[in-house]
DNA sequence: CGCCGATTTAGATTTAATCTAAATCTATAT
DNA sequence: ATATAGATTTAGATTAAATCTAAATCGGCG
């Protein structure tokens, strides 16, 4: 297995997390495009290959990757919490159905809703629910055969 | 302790939700104004007059509301789900600091943000992240006498 | 090289949520 | 009002997710 690649050892290094093997193989397997995993999916995932984590390091992983801004937790339908890699910023679209997680590309909101009275705020994201397309999508109820 | 409302009766049958006293009590307790609660936040709440409740009824019950629309799922920083009424569409305010999670007044996208390709969209909410006002809020570092 | 604090580990523990089968309740028809 | 069928509730057991523990190991720095 190779070592820690530059660039992502900068990110680890900028975000004042330190760039250990297990936590670059947590965020290398979140950073499979559109992946959006459960600990458990990532505690398997890794220890198919080197390096192997335990079940309380990928816990721990999560944690600081998540503290440093460089993985987040998705919102869930399961009791699982699911994670992303975020070094892109996007929105999420979940499945009432299948209960799926897709990412959607990123747009601004309307300037001045970021402006929450003496909040600050420092990131945000829409969620939109309801049925993939692989679920039934659009189409409400159109070229059904009966 | 009285019946159930005509009003939120009224809700329930819309629903298609059969109106149970443990389901009204509830909803009930997350109706109290920016209750965000846990499962076992409004065990503890329900039980603590009557109608009771067991843990297995309030999460069938919450399971119920939340098909039915009556009531959903908040972000929730800590591992156990959260939960508000949701007669009202809001957005959601989380503080990274202390976790607390504060309503935001609702408003609409930007037209055309809705369509999502062939996906139908049935709802969707924003979620803003960053410090509250007893946390910090704003005041970047203002004032700070060292 | 050798030290110190951060990190990792396996397994136990805690906490959250679900399941089970029997008892009870609700809606509807009588 | 009563009977009936199916949905709902219940207490407690069970499963699943996440955290904790204390010892071993690692990474960065002198």
């Amino acid at each position: 297995m190779s070592s820690i690649s530059t660039e992502l050892r900068q990110a680890f290094l900028a975000a004042d997390v330190r760039p250990t093997v297990q936590r670059y193989a947590v965020l290398h397997h979140l950073l499979r495009d559109g992946v959006h995993a459960t600990a458990e999916e990532i505690f398997r995932a890794v220890n198919r290959q080197d390096p192997r984590a335990s079940r309380a390091t990928v816990y721990n992983s999560l944690k600081s990757l998540t503290r440093a801004g460089l993985v987040r937790e998705v919102i869930s339908e399961g009791k699982a919490a699911r994670y992303d890699a975020s070094l892109r910023p996007h929105h999420h679209f979940v499945c009432e159905r299948c209960g799926q997680v897709e990412d959607i590309a990123w747009f601004e909101l309307p300037a001045g809703k970021q402006a929450l009275g003496a909040r600050r705020v420092r990131s945000f994201e829409v969620v939109f629910r309801g049925v993939c397309e692989k679920c039934g999508g659009s189409q409400p109820r159109t070229g059904e055969t009966t």
